[in-house]
RNA sequence: GCACCUGUAGCUCAGGGGAUAGAGCACCGGAUUCCUAAUCCGGGUGCCGCAGGUUCAAUUCCUGCCAGGUGCACCA
C-alpha cells in the first residue's frame, strides 16, 4: 500500500510543515482494524501550535482527504485516522496483485546497490550442526529480501578451511586414520577424528604440539600436508554442497579464508603503514584501547596469521571485486568483539567503506544443560533434524492425505518449511533453547500452518476451474469485473486485502532492520486471517459473482503467501 | 573485574515512544451431511525483572541495581 501511505505523508507534511520523514516515521499502523489502515498521532505538534492534539486532529480532519485512494479521514480523540478506499483495495489493489504474480511485493529501491552477505560459513571437517542452521537460513532470507527490493545481492559463503584444526586432523588421521571410512561420511567421519584428537590430547598433551608443527609444515606448502588438507576440503565441500542443494540454498561465492593466504602479509604492512602494528611478546598485535576496544592479535609468535587477518585482507579484496555499497556479515552474537575490532581496524586503515560493513548476529543454540560443544561432541547434526523433521511430515502426510501424489517432495517441504521457519520466527537475537518437540510441532505458529492455508487456497482453485472448464477466470483466463469484486466487503475479507496491501512494507522493514523474523510474523497473520475467511466465507458455494470475486481474492492471498514463503527459502506445496 | 546481549501470561515468544499489552503451546469445552480438522470458535491470566530519570506520553529511550547468557592475547 506505499502509494497511499506516500499520499498522506506528503499530505500531512505539506498541512503541517512538519519533514516528510518525521512524518513517515510516526505514521502508525494501527493495531484495530476499526481505527482505520493508517494513523497518525498529533501529540508533536501540540508544542508546537500551542493547542491540544485533540483539537489538531480535529482540525487536519477538516481538511479535504477524499482521494483515489482515501475514502476518509477522521480524528479520533488526539489521532488522524485514515480509512482507505474499500472499492480502491478489491478493484484496484487486487487486480494488480494478480496482475504481479511473482513479482507482487517487490520494489525497485535498491535498484544500481550491491550488497555482499557473509553467510554460512562451515568449518570444514566439523559437520554442521543446528548451530550453523542460524546462520545459513538468516543469511538465506536477508539474500533474497535484498533481491526483492532491486539490489543486487553477492551471497558469500567465506568456509572455514584453513587453521591450526587442520593440524590437529591431519595428525588423528595420520595416526587412526582410515581412508575406506573417510569416503564413506567425509564430515562426519572427519568430525569423530577431530573429537577424538580433543579426547586423547587431554592424557597425551604432545599431540598439541604435534598439531601445531603439522599446521606449520600445511602453511609452508609440505606435499603431504597439503593433499591431506585438499582431500579433507574437497570432500567436505561436496558434503556440505549436497545439503545447500537439499536445502534450496546456493551462494554466488565459495571462497574461502584459505583463499587470502597470498595476501595475509600485504594486509598486515598495510596496517604497519598506518601504523597500527606492534609486536608484543614474540606476536603482532594492534592496540585498539584508546577507542575502548581490547588489543586484538594479528600474527601469533610462530607467524601464523589469525582469522581477524584474514577477514581484514576478505574484505578488502571484495570491495575491489564488487564495489558494495554495504557488507552483511551474518555470524553468532559472540563474535561481536571480533566485528568491533575489525571494522575499527578497517576504518584506520584508510578504508572509508568500513562505515558500510554490518556484523548481523543472532543467539546461540544450546540445550536445557548448557551450550553446545563441537570439541566435546555436544551437537545436533543438522542432518538428523531434517531427516526427523521429513520423516514425521511424511508419517503426517501419509495420515492426512494418503491419495496425494508426490508425498516424498511434500514431506520435504513441510519438514524443513518447518525446521527453517523455527529459527526464523523469532528476533535473531535471542538465544534458543533446542527443543525436539518443538521442532517436530507442525500445528501453531509454524510454516507447515502457512502452508496448509495455501495448500486449502490451492483446492479451492483447483475446484473452481475443474468446474467452470479451462476457460474460466480461475484458470487464470480474464478478472473478476468490478461489479464482482464489489461484492467483496465483510471483515473477513476486508481483513485480507488489507493484510496483503502491506505486503511490501513487511518486506522494507525486514530489510531496514535485517530481520527476517517481521515477514515471518506477518505471513502468519495473513494465514491467520486466511483460515478466519475460510470459516466464515464460503467460495465455491457462494453465489456466482460473489464467488468470482472471491476467487479472485484467495488467488491474491496464495501470491502473498506463496512470494512470502519464497522469501524466507521455504517452498509452498499445491497440496498437502 | 570490564564489555555486549537478554529479562513481558504456567511455558515459548510478539509488541514501529503513542489508543484497551497480544499470539502460539499447554489445559478445559465446542464445531466436520458444507471449499483439506496440519483448521476454526469459546474459556484467563500479567508489580512488562527492580529503582530512578528524560518526555505531553515509556513495555519501548537513558542511568543504576538484580538475574541469566556471551565475550575479553596466540581457536574461528
Amino acid at each position: 500500500m506505499l502509494p497511499v501511505r506516500k499520499e498522506i505523508v506528503t499530505r500531512i507534511a505539506s498541512l503541517t510543515g512538519l519533514p516528510s520523514p518525521e512524518v513517515e516515521a510516526s505514521l502508525e499502523i494501527p493495531h484495530d482494524p476499526k481505527l482505520g489502515e493508517y494513523a497518525f498521532p498529533c501529540f508533536p505538534l501540540a508544542r508546537r501550535l500551542k493547542k491540544s492534539p485533540q483539537a489538531i486532529a480535529a482540525e487536519l480532519a477538516e481538511h479535504t482527504w477524499v482521494s483515489e485512494h482515501l475514502e476518509r479521514v477522521e480524528s479520533v480523540g488526539p489521532y488522524l485516522n485514515f480509512y482507505v478506499h474499500r472499492s480502491y483495495l478489491f478493484k484496484t489493489l487486487l487486480p494488480q496483485i494478480l496482475r504481479a504474480g511473482p513479482a507482487y511485493g517487490t520494489l525497485a529501491e535498491g535498484e544500481g546497490k550491491t550488497v555482499l552477505v557473509d553467510y554460512s560459513a562451515p568449518n570444514i571437517a566439523k559437520p554442521f550442526s543446528v548451530g550453523h542452521l542460524r546462520s545459513t537460513v538468516i543469511g538465506n532470507a536477508l539474500c533474497r529480501l535484498y533481491r526483492a527490493l532491486g539490489y543486487k545481492v553477492v551471497g558469500i559463503n567465506h568456509l572455514g578451511d584453513w587453521g591450526t584444526q587442520f593440524g590437529k586432523l591431519i595428525v588423528a588421521y595420520r595416526r587412526w586414520g582410515d581412508a575406506a571410512r573417510l569416503l564413506e561420511e567425509p564430515v562426519q567421519y572427519l568430525y569423530q577424528l577431530y573429537v577424538r584428537f580433543h579426547q586423547e590430547a587431554e592424557n597425551e598433551p604432545v599431540l598439541e604440539d604435534e598439531a601445531r608443527t603439522w599446521f606449520r609444515r600445511l602453511e609452508k606448502g609440505d606435499p603431504e600436508a597439503r593433499e591431506l588438507w585438499e582431500h579433507f576440503r574437497a570432500l567436505s565441500l561436496e558434503d556440505f554442497q549436497r545439503l545447500y542443494r537439499y536445502l534450496g540454498i546456493s551462494f554466488d561465492s565459495y571462497m574461502g579464508e584459505s583463499d587470502y593466504n597470498d595476501q595475509l602479509a600485504g594486509t598486515i604492512e598495510l596496517a604497519r603503514a598506518r601504523g597500527l602494528v606492534k609486536e608484543s611478546e614474540g606476536a603482532l598485535v594492534a592496540d585498539l584501547e584508546q577507542y575502548g576496544i581490547p588489543t586484538c592479535l594479528l600474527q601469533k609468535k610462530d607467524g601464523a596469521a589469525l582469522y581477524i587477518t584474514r577477514d581484514l585482507a576478505a574484505a578488502i579484496y571484495r570491495y575491489q571485486t564488487y564495489s558494495f555499497d554495504r557488507m552483511l556479515y551474518v555470524v553468532g552474537a559472540e563474535q561481536t568483539l571480533h566485528f568491533q575490532q575489525f571494522f575499527k581496524l578497517l576504518e584506520l586503515m584508510g578504508f572509508s567503506w568500513a562505515e558500510n560493513c554490518l556484523h548481523v548476529p543472532f543467539g546461540l543454540i544450546h540445550f536445557k544443560d548448557g551450550r553446545m560443544s563441537t570439541r566435546q561432541g555436544k551437537v545436533i547434526f543438522l542432518e538428523e533434524v531434517l531427516k526427523r523433521a521429513v520423516e514425521l511430515a511424511r508419517e503426517t502426510v501419509e495420515e492426512k492425505n494418503p491419495t496425494l501424489p508426490d508425498k516424498d517432495s511434500v514431506a520435504r517441504a513441510v519438514g524443513l518449511g518447518a525446521v527453517i521457519f523455527g529459527d526464523l520466527i523469532n528476533d535473531r537475537i535471542k538465544d534458543v533453547e533446542f527443543d525436539w518437540e518443538k521442532v517436530l510441532d507442525f500445528a501453531g505458529e509454524t510454516a507447515p500452518y502457512i502452508q496448509y492455508s495455501h495448500a486449502r487456497i490451492c483446492s479451492i482453485l483447483r475446484r473452481a476451474a475443474a468446474a467452470e472448464g479451462a476457460s474460466g477466470k480461475a484458470s487464470g483466463n480474464g478478472e473478476a469485473t468490478p461489479q464482482e469484486l464489489a461484492l467483496l466487503g465483510e471483515p473477513e475479507e476486508e481483513a485480507l486485502v488489507i493484510a496483503m496491501a502491506h505486503f511490501s512494507e513487511e518486506i522494507v522493514r525486514a530489510v531496514r532492520d535485517n530481520r527476517p523474523s517481521y515477514l515471518a510474523r506477518y505471513l502468519l497473520e495473513l494465514a491467520r486471517d486466511f483460515n478466519k475467511f475460510y470459516h466464515n466465507c464460503p467460495v465455491l458455494t457462494a453465489k456466482k459473482e460473489l464467488r468470482e470475486g472471491r476467487l479472485q481474492l484467495v488467488a491474491g492471498v496464495r501470491i502473498v503467501l506463496r512470494n512470502g514463503l519464497a522469501l524466507l527459502g521455504i517452498e509452498a506445496p499445491q497440496e498437502m
